[in-house]
DNA sequence: GGACTGACAGATATTGAAGTCTGTCAGTCC
DNA sequence: GGACTGACAGACTTCAATATCTGTCAGTCC
């Protein structure tokens, strides 16, 4: 035998097939032909196809977790923190989606395939904006009672700029304007704050 | 002849064919059957079945316009405006899909088959979002230096409660908190909002 | 003579037979 | 004896033949 065969080398391999033959076209087959093996050889790492699918693209999404918790700058404001790995985020996805489309729509197609990859790319991310609104309010620059529940609610006023099913809007020529003028409003929101229950007074 | 074929009885029995056998299934010449004419007889009235739907959707859509028209309220404050207006229009969004989940996804398909239609859906309602925020400036209520960029803004923060795309989602139990969360948010925003350019100062 | 019909051509959708893929496992090889 | 192979069954895709649909228009009928 040549070397032993990894899990490791499985997914760089399954990687690549996706790239050449995107997710409707890349079979087992072609990942062991690409090694060199039979494809009962890749079933004796991974128990089934949908798995090595997610152990690829949950790699993916540790490599962006780790480059969006790098945008943070403990000497920012908070208010610029926020708008900057928002700014990142949205790049980030944004570049993907034009530069490398069928890339994007490879990934995009994984990450559909899962109920609990989003769930974990999702709660990863929001946790970072937690930290960040958490430092505001420490700093008394923002203003919650919950820091958990606005944090999720900045993810989601956002949607329009990390959801792929927004993708197609990306390409639109006033996006920048739209994504500025969102961020203004959740930035000038988190100031001051309130919590749902006591949204109706003065 | 029994009575002259209208456009009005045409989009009638388009929307009754479009309910029973769905936007994939549905044909021209069902719904000339439905109607008792041959199906010669209605492309007298438009010129393709594309414009038939556009005209079935439209009349669907202008339905809804003047419906959410209804839900403002000139005694009340903008705030609570706004949160009514989309509490009303999450509601109504959201009943149509699990309550008639076929003929919410066949006007899904409708309104995505035209890029025009979706257009005069959103504009017609960010208008209104406009004349609300447009009201609260008035009072002093909110501040923004541009109603119509902000009204453009509050529709995008709020798409997961209004875009199809996310209808899914309408189902998890905590939707309705999480409505809250963005809304509550949005309207603390609306209070101080400034201009994007203006955004980075403390 | 103007509203309507129905046969038609080209485009689109359906179907089922043939081919491919997934996941298994008894057997091979070092 | 443990990593690997490759033939296999059943599930899933393709593909091409077949059927249906759209949009037109010459002709019918009050």
């Amino acid at each position: 035998m040549a070397e032993a065969l990894t899990g490791e080398a499985i997914l760089a391999a399954t990687e690549e097939v996706l790239r050449r033959y995107g997710p409707a076209k890349a079979t087992v087959v072609d990942v062991a032909k690409a090694l060199g093996v039979s494809h009962g050889s890749v079933y004796r790492h991974f128990p089934t196809k949908a798995a090595l699918r997610e152990a690829v693209t949950r790699r993916w999404l540790d490599a962006i977790h780790v480059e969006m918790e790098s945008v943070l700058d403990e000497n920012a404001t908070a208010s610029d923190n926020l708008r900057a790995w928002l700014q990142h985020l949205f790049d980030k996805k944004r570049l993907s989606h034009t530069d490398e489309p069928e890339l994007f729509a490879t990934y995009k197609v994984l990450v559909g395939e899962s109920c609990v990859i989003p769930e974990y790319h999702v709660g990863h991310l929001v946790g970072q904006v937690a930290r960040i609104i958490r430092a505001g309010v420490d700093t008394q620059e923002f203003v919650t009672d919950d820091v958990e529940t606005t944090a999720q609610a900045v993810w989601t006023a956002t949607e329009k700029f990390h959801h792929p099913a927004h993708a197609q809007e990306w390409g639109d020529p006033h996006i920048q304007a739209a994504f500025d003028a969102v961020v203004s409003l959740v930035v000038a929101g988190l100031r001051y704050n309130r919590s749902p229950s006591a949204a109706g007074d003065a």
